[in-house]
DNA sequence: AATTATATATCGCGTATCCAATATTTATCA
DNA sequence: TGATAAATATTGGATACGCGATATATAATT
């Protein structure tokens, strides 16, 4: 039936990638410290077969690397993963910079 | 098959529902007029596929209600689809509003 | 009235997103 | 060492997103 509930819109899916480009631009983490980062913002933390794939594929395209430390795997932005962030930045703000405003 | 492009990360997909209510909350619009403001902020023009079934689903939620006038079809957020926007914009700062800035 | 243009509607398709569940690796602790 | 816990990885499935193509309705133009 409706796609949303009551007085729920917009889920707010998509931009898992970007939103963890934009964490990982201030500071290395590993996995789950970016989950819970997340999960400080939306709400709700992020499952693991949400995260690590999500890591994968940006890792797969250039954007990170990584760095094993014992148990932990720490992330960090590539320079491409910078540029791209940058690119990514100029978008969202085009989009949606009125929308913070109130 | 990597899934992004070159130093293109981050498609941007989604929140397509939020940036509609966003659009009409600041003023009553028809469809073309609301797939051309979000061409002036994305750059790139949603598809009558894309515009339409996504102004559907908030009517169907009791998002928006319609005034037809002529060829065209005016969209104007009910009550709850004010309230809606609210929660949601609420949630999209907590989770974007550092991004903003720089 | 016939043509053309604009707005809206719908369908089919491919892909992305995300979750729950499960498995694996590595560390820590009893 | 053996058990427990934490971090990571993977798989399968449901849903959402968005496009292209096509179809319909209404308006404007000739």
């Amino acid at each position: 039936m409706g796609k949303f509930d009551d007085d729920e819109c917009c889920d707010m899916r998509g931009l898992l990638g970007f939103l963890i480009l934009f964490l990982l631009s201030k500071k290395s983490m590993h996995g789950q410290e970016i989950a819970n980062e997340i999960a400080k913002r939306k709400g709700e933390k992020p499952s693991p077969g949400t995260i690590y794939p999500a890591l994968g594929g940006l890792k797969h395209s250039g954007f990170l690397d990584e760095q094993k430390e014992g148990k932990t795997i720490i992330y960090n932005l590539t320079p491409k993963g910078k540029k791209a962030l940058q690119i990514a930045k100029r978008k969202f703000s085009r989009t949606f910079s009125e929308v913070m405003e109130s």
